[in-house]
DNA sequence: TAACAGTATGTAATAATATAACATTTATAA
DNA sequence: TTATAAATGTTATATTATTACATACTGTTA
C-alpha cells in the first residue's frame, strides 16, 4: 500500500473549491471564493496551489494560468499531462490516453535530454462550438 | 510563392533581440533591452510579441512566460510546437522531429475535438545538467 | 490623388498574476 | 520531548499583461 497524503486545511479547501468547479479556476477567483473561509492573502493560495500541484491533485493549465482538479482517480500522472482546450468556450479537459501517455513517455531524441515530465495542450473547438 | 510578410520597425527590432539571445526572453527584459532603440513602453513590447507569435517568428514558453526564435527557416509550425527544458539550467530549445509532430497532429481522440494547433513542453536534466 | 481600411505606433493608467521576507504555529517522527 | 519539516499568517512588492484612447503609417482602389 502507498502511504497517502493528507491535505493541510488550507490545502483541503482549496482543492475542494476547484474539484467542484466545471471550469478551470485562476487564482485570484479562488482567493476570492475562499475568502469567507479565512484564506485572506494570495500567497495562502498559491503555497496550497503549489503543493496541491506537487502532489498531482491539479494540474495547472499553463497556457491559462489556472487549474483544475486531476480527473485521474490514482492521480499518478501529474507528471504526463494532457489537455484539450476550445479556444471558442474555453472548456478543458483532460485526455487520458494510454497510447499518448505511453508515446511521450518513452519519446527521446538526439538532444540526449533525459525527460522527466511533460505538459501537453491542444487547442482547437469542442464538438458544440464546432457545430454553432 | 507565399506572400513574405514583412515586419514593422518595432517586430523587426524585437525579434532581432530574441533571435540573438541564446535563451527564452521575457517580455519585460525584452523591454529594458530596447529602450534605447526607442521602444519605451510594456504594451508596445506585447504586441510586437503578439504580432510575431502569431506569424510564427517567435514561440512562447508557456511554463515561463518567455519567447524564443523559430528554429525551423521556414516557420510553418507555430502551431505545432514542442520544447524541450532544462529544470536545473533552463536551456530551452525546440524540438524538430517529424514522427512526433506528425502523431500529434494526427492525434484524435473521443472528445469529437478537432485540433487545431498545439503545444508540448518536456522537461527533465540536460546532458550538461545531468553529469554534475 | 483622395478616400478608405487595415495595421502599427505612442502614452498613461491599471489590472492580473506571482513572489520575497519574516514571524509563528502545527504536524511528524526520532 | 525535542527536533525537524511542513504549513500558516501577514505585509509588502515584484512581475506579467491589458484597457483605453489618440495618432500615424501602408497599401489598395475609386
Amino acid at each position: 500500500m502507498e502511504k497517502q497524503y493528507t491535505m493541510s486545511k488550507n490545502q483541503k479547501i482549496i482543492f475542494d473549491l476547484i474539484d467542484k468547479s466545471s471550469e478551470p479556476m485562476k487564482a485570484y477567483s479562488i482567493l476570492f471564493n475562499v475568502q469567507k473561509k479565512g484564506i485572506k492573502a494570495p500567497l495562502q493560495v498559491y503555497r496550497a496551489l503549489d503543493k496541491l500541484v506537487e502532489i498531482g491533485k491539479i494540474h495547472k493549465i499553463e497556457s491559462r494560468n489556472a487549474f483544475i482538479a486531476c480527473q485521474n482517480s490514482s492521480c499518478q500522472i501529474s507528471k504526463a499531462t494532457a489537455f484539450s482546450i476550445c479556444e471558442s468556450c474555453e472548456n478543458v479537459s483532460e485526455i487520458s490516453n494510454s497510447k499518448l501517455s505511453k508515446y511521450l513517455s518513452n519519446f527521446a531524441d538526439e538532444s540526449g535530454m533525459k525527460y522527466s515530465k511533460y505538459n501537453l495542450e491542444f487547442f482547437g473547438l469542442c464538438k458544440k462550438c464546432k457545430s454553432k
